[in-house]
RNA sequence: GCUCCGGUAGUAUAGUCCGGUCAAGUAUACUGGCCUCUCGAGCCAGUGACCCGGGUUCAAAUCCCGGCCGGAGCACCA
């Protein structure tokens, strides 16, 4: 892991201990570990995907195992798959470092749900229901099966085709898988299977007018792609009983299960449907906000995947709900990005400031990085023709005149007024002696916004051999934090990452 | 309301299954010191937790019961 990011660990305490994730159970009665992430592309992945994805991408390669990456796109109308959501979460998992060694799209897998469907009717496992629903469910919660349930075979294999022929309309018909009516939980009883639902596909047009609910595809395609452990939220608990009905009626064997709690970030937001609303409402600009808790958001802002893994992996497994506070994320990123990330001077809000007794020129050297200085070194001259440098409005605001002050580098000089300083001395023992301030200045630079984790803006300049560095890339500030660049158009536009 | 599942420092996590080595480990945060021409990193030290009440036991964070608090689910969503 270390290694991608270009850094030796292998001098560093040894006795760091690793988050080392639980053995899977019953790993012995498989020939091979087969876990799958399979997220709905009706949106950008968030950190709470990112777990899901990232656990079990953990399991596979601690097990050798297989790896399967499934979307589970078959509500057209209830949640509407996004062509561009696809791709984004393959480039996603890809920047996360999550190999998958399979892939399937459930939309293109409609007639072996139809096969399966058919089948099951055959048994006499599943019945198409033509009630309201309202009516269903006051039979069901009286635990009282409902008329169409014990109609003949024939007559259900009928009521089938009169779905898939179009005979009956969106709302008028829906499979259902037959529960026990007297299950404890009502939300178990006779649960839907298959309904219809005419709203075009984006990937499947209007070939389908019948359309699996979640519990059946993935209950199918959980057997038929041979997962042995599922990993999946605490929420999925109910549907976990929901399916082993149909695994039963099969005869096939559950898979492992490992339910885990819900993932929260402090102060953000991590709900696909909040965020698609915020986006409507025009508050976020796309998926990639920097106020978001997506993947492409954590990216466009600094994060490596390093950190996520780290994150996922240190939370663990737990069915207990976790929120995440940022100080925890920043940390593991801040620790990974030290090592690396070269130094440049940003000068946030540049006011000028003019040097007088100047009698000769001073050159100020300036190393990318502390500790490597064969990354090279940035030098800059002034003397008494070019006696002008920028600082930041923050800093002059915070002296008096009178003040002495030290220009990082280079030599320290006292204010004489809100434009103007005189040079003093040029140790930095002078400095030291009597703690002035040290601040970081540029003769010149090219302009850069930043875009802050609130969407708010900072204008200021930054050196302009940062055009140099390849980019996107992570900088450090002097005195400001770390920043991702961006080239965009002619220029650069930068996102904090944080301090 | 009903059905499940949880509760270790500010946050996250180890330990809980198979009671003692846990007067509770680690990371982060915080405080102090060192280092440093960054309000960054690093190094050293310190503060800080087993939800409450009973019970079992020589011994309970760990087992049992009750309470309190929190979460998830109760869709022709995934």
């Amino acid at each position: 892991m270390a290694k991608s990011l270009g850094i030796s660990l292998t001098k560093e305490k040894p006795k760091k201990e690793e988050h080392v994730l639980p053995p899977l159970p019953n790993v012995d009665k498989y020939e091979r570990i087969r876990v799958r992430f399979a997220p709905n592309p009706d949106f950008a992945i968030h950190l709470g995907n990112a777990r899901a994805a990232i656990l079990n991408d953990e399991y596979a390669k601690i097990y050798h195992g297989i790896f399967i990456l499934r979307f589970e796109d078959t509500s057209p109308s209830v949640k509407p798959p996004m062509l561009e959501a696809y791709d984004a979460i393959r480039e996603d998992l890809k920047w996360l470092g999550v190999n998958w060694h399979e892939e399937y799209i459930q939309s293109e897998r409609l007639p072996i749900y139809y096969d399966y469907a058919e089948k099951l009717i055959e048994i006499g496992g599943a019945y198409i229901c033509t009630c309201p629903p309202e009516e269903f469910r006051k039979l069901v919660n009286s635990c009282r099966p409902c008329p169409c349930r014990d109609l003949p075979v024939e007559k259900q294999l009928k009521r089938w085709e009169d779905m898939l022929s179009g005979f009956f309309k969106r709302g008028e018909a829906v499979m259902r898988i037959k529960t026990d009516l007297n299950h404890p939980n009502p939300a178990i009883r006779d649960w839907p299977a298959m309904r219809i639902d005419t709203k075009p596909h984006p990937l499947q047009g209007q070939k389908y007018k019948v359309w699996p609910l979640y519990n059946f595809a993935c209950g199918i395609d959980d057997h038929l792609m041979g997962i042995t452990h599922i990993l999946r939220g605490k929420e999925h608990e109910i549907n976990t009983q929901r399916q082993i009905y149909l695994y039963n009626y099969f005869k096939w064997n559950y898979p492992e299960v490992i339910h885990y709690g819900r993932l929260k970030i402090e102060g953000t937001i991590l709900s696909k449907s909040k965020m698609r609303q915020g986006i409507e409402m025009g508050l976020f600009k796309d998926w990639s906000d920097p106020r978001l808790g997506t993947i492409a958001a954590l990216r466009k802002r600094g994060f490596l995947p390093e950190t996520i893994r780290r994150l996922i992996l240190e939370v663990g497994i737990k069915p207990s709900e976790a929120t995440i506070s940022w100080d925890n994320i920043e940390a593991i990123n801040r620790k990974l990005l030290d090592p690396i990330a070269k130094r440049f001077v940003f000068i946030p809000d540049p006011v000028k400031l003019e040097i007088q007794g100047l009698t000769k020129e001073f050159k100020a050297k300036l190393p990318l990085h502390p500790d490597h200085p064969e990354f090279g070194n940035i030098i800059y001259t002034i003397g008494p023709s070019n006696n002008t440098v920028f600082i930041s409005l923050r800093d002059l605001s915070n002296m008096k005149l009178g003040m002495i002050f030290r220009l990082m580098n280079l030599f320290n000089v006292k204010l004489l007024s809100s434009s103007t300083c005189i040079y003093v001395s040029e140790s930095i023992e002078e400095a030291k002696k009597i703690n002035a301030p040290i601040i970081q200045w540029l003769p010149y630079g090219i302009e850069l916004s930043v875009i802050m984790h609130d969407g708010s803006i900072v204008n200021g300049i930054v050196d302009k051999n940062i055009l140099n560095e390849d980019l996107p890339n992570v900088f450090q500030f002097y005195r400001f934090g770390f920043v991702k660049i961006y080239k965009k158009d002619n220029k650069i536009e930068g996102y904090y990452t944080h301090d």
